[in-house]
RNA sequence: GGUCCCAUAGCUCAGCCGGAUAGAGCGACGGUUUCCUAAACCGUAGGCCGCAGGUUCGAUUCCUGCUGGGAUCACCA
């Protein structure tokens, strides 16, 4: 995938690719230890075996031909290192042009042209949502957000888990303990556990599940009806959960669209030769491969989702020709998904090697793996409604002069946005415990600590009350170190959002978000002790200088978090 | 038992094509507000980067083995 990145770190591969003639993409640009040596780093380490010669000699050789261009005023060897200072007018111009002006934020030609597929959230129906299904919708929005600001055509898939036997169960509950009307999703989770409890004693409704599951299949009109209702009910309540995280998919096309699709599938497996019959089941054996068998076929007859997942991929691929298919699934079905991406392959479908599973760890509850018929789940909308009563409170004592709807909104943002952060924030794949204090953290490193300096941003424009900051700006006034060391974290937004797409991975994104907020709260805060250090201070070509600069980091903390699928508000 | 994932400060974690003195947050201790939002900022203390080898000029990072934790291994999804 092809990665812009930002004109400073172009022209500091250039300088050094230039000085020793070699090719630019094989340096990596990082940052000096400390800020003093510069602002852009370059190892020659890359370049030292080609030409045969030591790093810290490369590093004096480039330093030694260097002439300043328009992006860079100085460089300083260090060692192996080339040392880089950007132009700190070009350095505001540039933010300025893509923050404030006409210039996109973010550049839009990667994704040209291309489509993306991402399965995500993909709940079952007649379960309510706990809180374990979050990553999966939080990661998977976050990523849907990522391409689509790179410019891909981006199809956010729904893949209900709207079949199968599980169904089969339900409908079984449903005729044993036939519950009262109107139905709720509450209802039928209950059914659902009620009856897994009960298959414990009584084997025989294991067979009652599968021979209601076997009807559903068949088109039996009363299993079908009851199945619908149940999947209405269950989508009205999925859709108030996806509303409060302002999510919208693309297509929401569950595991039943594909019941049609699944004798072409194992036709098509047959005909190539790659399915078999073992243990009185269909299946496509994997033995080479080192995997127990796809199975595609039970013993009853009745499909499994491993069918449903091939013929799923297939209409993906014929329908949106996408780069890449992705799965953001807990990495408890990682194989799962190799098996149905080597059975693609083996069948001859080049296009599988598109498709990847976006594992994330699991979420436990008490150090345990949460499951809807273990009982051991804490429902989103209680952690939801926490986060919201706890930001409401805070929000109140700031703001004493709000009517109550504005808290109750911007509590909704504040709280919802703390937890889809906590979730984006750590390495997707590593296991999360769920800890009520930990995930309710206001202080620190936060979604809310990322809302609260896009505030101050907001705040502090509103107060000073000038609009036309994109003309008339004396960058050069800007010469405090930490203001170019903001300067400098903004101009990443780009590259950040690039490579966060390219590893499928949002939390290199909030960790981005994170420093921003630092830097820019570290430069902000010295107005408290020095009112000439103030965005707002007397010298007014100063004032419009900062107040820029301000405006550009509320621009990328606004851009940044709404990828994330997280709100920003002007205040809280 | 096979396969996969994880192991970094007291706790939760960054550090991802190997590179300069390993960084944050929480907690602890000390400081900052007649306020441009203290949900913030500054400082101090705190590390055999799980253990042992290997590759390399250089390894927290790559490879192998081991230990510990977790997931998963055919009729659920």
């Amino acid at each position: 995938m092809a990665v812009p990145l930002s004109p400073f770190v172009l022209a500091a591969q250039q300088a050094v690719a230039h000085a020793l003639g070699t090719e630019p993409e094989m340096f990596v640009v990082g940052t000096p230890p400390n800020p003093k040596m510069g602002d852009l780093a370059v190892g020659c380490f890359p370049a030292a075996k080609a030409l045969k010669a030591a790093p810290p000699a490369l590093a004096a050789k480039v330093v030694e031909s260097f002439e300043a261009t328009e992006m860079l005023v100085s460089a300083t060897a260090a060692g192996p290192f080339v040392n880089f200072t950007v132009n700190t007018e070009a350095l505001f111009m540039h933010l300025a042009k893509s923050a404030l002006g006409d210039e996109e934020l973010i550049a839009k030609s990667p994704g040209e042209g291309k489509s993306i597929c991402v399965d995500f959230s993909s709940p079952n129906i007649s379960k309510q949502l706990a809180y374990h299904h979050i990553r999966s919708t939080v990661i998977g929005h976050a990523l849907v957000n990522l391409y689509r600001a790179l410019g891909y055509r981006v199809v956010g898939i729904n893949h209900l888990g709207d079949w199968g036997t599980t169904h089969g169960m339900l409908l079984a509950a449903y005729h044993r303990w036939p519950p009262a009307e109107p139905l709720t999703i509450k209802t039928l989770n209950g059914l659902y556990v009620k009856f897994r409890e009960a298959m414990k004693e009584d084997e025989g409704l294991g067979d009652e599940g599968r021979a209601w599951f076997a009807k559903l299949e068949n088109g039996d009109e009363e299993a079908r009806k009851l199945w619908q209702h149940f999947k209405d009910v269950s989508w009205a309540e999925f859709e108030t959960v996806y509303e409060m995280l302002g999510i919208k998919f693309d297509e929401v096309r569950g595991e039943s669209a594909y019941v049609d699709d699944m004798p072409g599938v194992i036709e098509m497996l047959d005909k190539k030769g790659l399915s078999s019959v073992s243990e009185g089941a269909l299946v496509v054996m994997l033995e080479e491969e080192g995997m127990p068998p796809l199975l595609l076929r039970k013993q009853d007859g009745a499909t499994l989702y491993g069918t449903r997942d091939l013929a799923a991929a297939m209409y993906r691929w014929n329908e949106y020709a996408f780069e890449r298919s992705l799965y953001v699934v807990d990495r408890g079905q990682s194989l799962h998904f190799k098996q149905l991406f080597r059975t693609l392959e083996k069948a001859g479908y080049e296009w599988s090697a598109k498709c990847s599973h976006v594992p994330f760890g699991l979420v436990r509850v008490g150090g345990k793996k949460t499951t809807t018929r273990g009982g051991n789940v804490v429902l989103l909308k209680e952690v939801f409604a926490e986060a919201t009563e706890r930001a409401s409170a805070k929000i109140s004592e700031n703001n004493p002069e709000w009517e109550a709807k504005r808290v109750a909104d911007t509590a909704n943002t504040v709280g919802i946005g703390a937890i889809v952060f906590a979730n984006i924030m750590s390495q997707r794949d590593k296991d999360v415990d769920f800890d009520w204090d930990d995930i309710l953290s206001t202080s620190g490193d936060s979604g809310v600590y990322v809302q609260y300096g896009h505030a101050r941003c907001c705040r502090t424009l509103e107060k000073a009350g000038i609009e036309d900051l994109d003309s008339d700006v004396d960058f050069a006034l800007l010469t405090q170190p930490q203001e170019r060391t903001l300067g400098l974290a903004l101009s990443q937004l780009g590259d950040v959002v690039a490579k966060a797409a390219d590893h499928n991975d949002p939390h290199l994104l909030s960790r981005y978000l994170l420093d921003v907020v630092s830097d820019f709260s570290t430069w902000y805060t010295q107005g408290n002790q020095d009112k000439a250090l103030r965005v707002l201070c007397e010298d007014e070509a100063m004032k419009r200088a900062r107040l820029s600069l301000v405006a550009m980091t509320k621009a990328v903390l606004k851009e940044g978090l709404g990828i994330l699928g997280i709100d920003a508000p002007n205040a809280m």
